[in-house]
DNA sequence: TTATTTAAATTAGGATTCCTAACTACATAA
DNA sequence: TTATGTAGTTAGGAATCCTAATTTAAATAA
C-alpha cells in the first residue's frame, strides 16, 4: 500500500504534514538550484562551494575532512576528492597538524578568499524572498525550524549541528533558556543554529 | 565583504532570517541524507528514486523527459540518462505518443510498482518528526510554507509548482480563498501545493 | 507550399560526485 | 606490546550532471 505516501496529493488533501513535506522538499530544491547557478558562473560545483564558504566561517578545527564529511553528509574519499580539486585549483592550502601527523585542516587561500566573496550570497535570492515576510512571522518560522532541526537532530537524522538545545551550556529553566557561557537568558531570537562557542551536550 | 553572508554566525546574530535561510539549508540536507538511505537499501540512485516516486503519483502528461527536467531542476540529458538506466532495470516502460513522434511518457513497469511500494516512505522519519507539532502549529507552518513557494514561483526561482495560488482556477475575495474549478472556498488547509488539476494562470 | 524556427529527445565527451572496499599511517588503550 | 580505533588516501566503478552538437519532428511564417 504506498496511497497514503506523503507524495500522493490525494493524501495530501487529508493530512497537512504530508503538505508541510512536499512543500520542505520543494523548498529545498531551492538550494540546488540557486548552488547549480553559482557554480556556472564560477565554475566550481557545488560541493566544492559548500566547502570553501564553510571553511569562510568555521574555526579551523572544524575544517578536517572527517568533519566536512559529517557536515555535508557524504563520505571521507567523497571530501578527499573534492579537497584535492580545490588544491588544485588553488584555493585553499593545507595545515597539518604537528601532534599527530594524519591530521590536517584546510584553510582559504588568498584566492579563496576572492571565490568566497563571489559565492557568499548564492542563496541571496531565497534570503530576500524571506526578508519580506514581517518580524512576528520571522519569529514564529524560526521558532518552527529551530525546533524541528532539535528534532531531527534528536532522533539520530541530522547528526551535525551546533544549535543551542544541544549544547552543554544550554539549561532551560521552565519556559527560560540560558547559556551557562554567555551567562545570560536567551530569548527565542537570540538561540543559535550555529554557535561558534557550540560544545555538545554528553548524551543523558 | 562578506561579513553579512548569511553563513556567517556573526551575521546570524543580529539577522533573523540569516538563520531561517541556514536552518532552511539544514532542513534540506534532510532529503539527501533520506534519500541516500534508501538508495543504499534498494541499490538505486536518489534521482531514479525522485523519479519513480514522481510517476507514481503524477498524471501521464507530466512524465516526459522535459517536464522531468523542469521537476528536478536538471538538464535533459541528465534524465535522460537516469530514464535509460530505469528501463534497462526494467523499472519502467515508454510509452509513444501517437500525435508527435518525439515525444514519448513513461510509465511504472510491475517491477517498478513494486519498488516504489518499498521507496516512497523515504522521507517517513522527518514526517514522523513534523507530526508532533501541534494542529495549531502546523496550520502556521503550512501557511509559511506555501506562502514561501509562491513568492519563490512568482520571483522566477522555483520554476515548477502546481499551488492553487499560481493556478487559473484560484481567486481571491478579500481574505476568501475560492477555487473555481471545484466552486469552493479554500480554507488554510485546503490550499493545495500539489494538485492534480492546476492549470497555470497567465501571466497578467 | 516551402522555408524557417522551435521543440523533444539523444548522443558525445568530460569533469565531478559519490559510493564501497582496501590500505597506510598514526594514536591510544588494554 | 599488541590490539583497536581513527585520519586520510587510493583504487575502481557507477552514476550524476553539465555543454555542445545532432537528429528528427512539429509548428510557424513567408
Amino acid at each position: 500500500m504506498k496511497d497514503n505516501s506523503v507524495f500522493n496529493p490525494n493524501q495530501q488533501q487529508n493530512d497537512l504534514s504530508s503538505k508541510i513535506v512536499t512543500g520542505l522538499e520543494r523548498i529545498s530544491e531551492v538550494f540546488k538550484i540557486l548552488l547549480w547557478e553559482k557554480s556556472k558562473v564560477v565554475g566550481l560545483s557545488p560541493i566544492q562551494i559548500q566547502i570553501l564558504i564553510f571553511i569562510a566561517f568555521h574555526k579551523e578545527s572544524l575544517c578536517s575532512v572527517s568533519h566536512l564529511a559529517k557536515e555535508f553528509n557524504v563520505t571521507k574519499p567523497t571530501v578527499s576528492d573534492a579537497i584535492k580539486i580545490l588544491d588544485k585549483k588553488a584555493l585553499i592550502v593545507k595545515v597539518f597538524s604537528s601532534s599527530d601527523q594524519r591530521r590536517y585542516t584546510i584553510q582559504l587561500s588568498a584566492l579563496g578568499e576572492a571565490m568566497v566573496s563571489e559565492i557568499h550570497d548564492f542563496a541571496h535570492p531565497l534570503k530576500s524572498q524571506i526578508d519580506n515576510f514581517s518580524p512576528p512571522d520571522l519569529e514564529a518560522i524560526f521558532q518552527t525550524i529551530s525546533t524541528l532541526i532539535y528534532k531531527l537532530n534528536r532522533s539520530g537524522i541530522l547528526t551535525v549541528q551546533r544549535t543551542c538545545f544541544a549544547c552543554k551550556f544550554y539549561e532551560k529553566n521552565g519556559a527560560v533558556h540560558y547559556c551557562n557561557l554567555l551567562e545570560k537568558e536567551l530569548v527565542t531570537n537570540s538561540i543559535r543554529l550555529d554557535c561558534p562557542e557550540f560544545v555538545a551536550k554528553p548524551v543523558s
